[in-house]
DNA sequence: CTGAAAGCGCTTACAG
DNA sequence: CTGAAAGCGCTTACAG
């Protein structure tokens, strides 16, 4: 009768075998799984019976065909490599759960435009996207935008035209570089140097030039830059050229702790330097490896639970309103100072940036 | 006339609005869109100019309610934290994508009781589940099988009954951790120790089952035992005791790398030890940082790539047969000596395990 | 409070 | 090769 192909998949429990076994109808049924829809209480009582017998759930995917509302949000996400992307994913995922979404995972290329295999997620119809990855044009996120698809930024920026366009959630990357650079200045270094990530990463270049305009303050520079472009590779190479330099940095400050380690392994390893006595590191994030006594990094902290829940809010304000309008929100960390650095706390921080 | 709520998401680009366009059913629009479907090659181009024109893509969500086919595979993983996780999820989302499916992402409790959450993530009507997290019970895993969805545990099997009516895929464990307690009699060591993860965690048990069994064959025996459970506060508590032992361990295996470099850091900075002179550890996965010239971890690196591909492989052979029978996957991986312990590579393996 | 009916956007026999 | 029609499993006006 039903000339099912040879899967014995069986046929899935639906609405009407509920129906069927509770006596009603299946709009009856529908309106029982409905909170606030008008079912008598009886009806329901009789219902959901029914359907824990059977073991009955409504269908999410035929659910969302009439809602247009999927439950799911899109993720790219790049570099898994890096703690700090794991640790979001992983609060983002339990954070969301807890409000009924799920996490449609996207794998971003690290490098390299990222844009067809973005379009292949949105035909899954997501209520949103997150985007916490440099991979994934901007271009692509105003055009989302623009289409009434929420798309919120996770640590990251968008450069560019249309740049007030779209909604992003970042940590004070400005601000965090700007106290870093005071602080080395402060602390009487001469040399020090900047270990950039991906030069078109927003995060790395905001985290520069508040470094140079935190040295520049105290009439410093930065003395020696080289690209570790957020891999292990190009990390590993750019410190080599920096700490070979004639006139070798007296500190590094890395665009992000996975690369601050990195670097640290190489200066201790391949050049026998001690850490901070001969060479001071300090990196960005707050990596959990960072707090290892091993690597003790002296990093600014971004609030990563605070970075989750205000994404997750701009998520929920935008599906609730897409006409509402795009916001940039930039949350202040903290600055930990471990034993990888030679730096005072004396200073106050700056609220003026 | 569409009496749309107040939202502005403009209605969707549909097949028939295609079918206006390119002058043809929207019948013709579907097939156009199906690879081998009977159109003639004029039709199909038309139909695909006018897509383009349009911005259309075939809604998946709609698709997927007909086909039952969702292409979405469900993906619970729970300790994100462990750096083998990140590891295989980045793999396993960029293999899944090569093929044409996408992760629905589940986030695991790290203890307790994951089932209902599962329960959940099954209303999307994935094609299959993975499992890489310890708290979905092998109950469910079993249940999920018999309603015909498939199921595969990596890098975990199923305890219990029903033990064999699950496919997995997993590390030599067994194989590895006997390896590692031949070398270590070899060595001359006399009081190793294992850093144990969950005791429920099949990786964990077989690991210290094969550890014991390779120092048992040279006449060892574990000489103490802690529980870490696979994060950092208990492998931090268990060090202090294993060091502070009246007779303490000169070596200590660990059931994760994410575990030995904690451990190193409790051994190094806490009790003053010198690793591999005054300590020697060893760990297993091999984890990015286990590589790193600070931690410089001998361990059994888990085919990370193998086994990813070997879930691939049983996914796709299960969803297009769900009545094929259930496998168990065991990927050799190899030992890797680095600097944190004292073993020679003279043993020639163990193949007879 | 309830059921019959329309419809979300597709795929796929079915009959030309 | 093509179009009209049924139907995937739901939600939601609509009329009782």
């Amino acid at each position: 009768m039903s000339g099912k192909r040879r899967e014995t998949r069986r046929r899935a429990i639906t609405a009407h075998d509920v129906a069927a076994m509770a006596g009603g109808s299946q709009s009856a049924v529908s309106r029982s799984f409905t909170p606030g829809a008008s079912v008598a209480p009886t009806t329901r009582a009789r219902v959901m019976d029914a359907a824990a017998a059977l073991g009955y759930r409504p269908n999410l995917i035929a659910r969302s065909l009439i809602t247009r509302r999927s439950g799911m949000i899109g993720v790219a996400m790049g570099n898994l490599h890096n703690q700090i992307y794991p640790v979001m994913l992983d609060r983002l995922a339990r954070d969301l759960a807890a409000q009924g979404y799920s996490i449609l995972l996207f794998p971003a290329p690290l490098d390299g435009e990222a844009d067809p295999e973005m379009a292949q997620i949105m035909r899954y119809q997501p209520d949103a996207v997150v985007l916490a990855a440099t991979s994934v044009s901007s271009a692509l996120a105003v055009e989302c935008r623009a289409a009434g698809l929420p798309v919120i930024l996770l640590n990251r920026t968008s450069l560019g035209p249309g740049i007030a366009q779209v909604s992003s959630v970042t940590g004070a990357n400005m601000a965090g570089g700007h106290e870093i650079g005071v602080l080395v200045a402060e602390a009487g270094f001469h040399r020090p140097a900047f270990l950039a990530g991906l030069d078109h990463a927003s995060t790395s270049l905001e985290r520069e030039a508040g470094f140079r305009a935190g040295l520049a303050e105290r009439g410093l520079s930065v003395h020696l830059r080289a690209n570790g472009n957020f891999n292990e590779r190009d990390t590993r190479a750019a410190m080599f050229r920096l700490l070979s330099h004639r006139d070798p940095p007296d500190m590094v400050f890395a665009a992000s702790d996975q690369m601050a380690m990195v670097a640290m392994d190489v200066a201790r390893t391949e050049f026998g330097l001690r850490v901070p006595q001969d060479l001071s590191l300090i990196g960005f994030d707050d990596a959990p490896a960072a707090a290892w006594p091993t690597y003790n990094l002296t990093t600014y902290a971004q609030p990563v639970a605070d970075m989750v829940a205000a994404t997750i809010g701009l998520l929920m304000d935008e599906i609730a309103d897409p006409t509402s309008p795009p916001r940039q929100i930039v949350l202040r960390g903290h600055l930990i100072l471990r034993g990888s650095s030679r730096l005072s706390s004396t200073h106050d921080g700056c609220e003026a940036l």
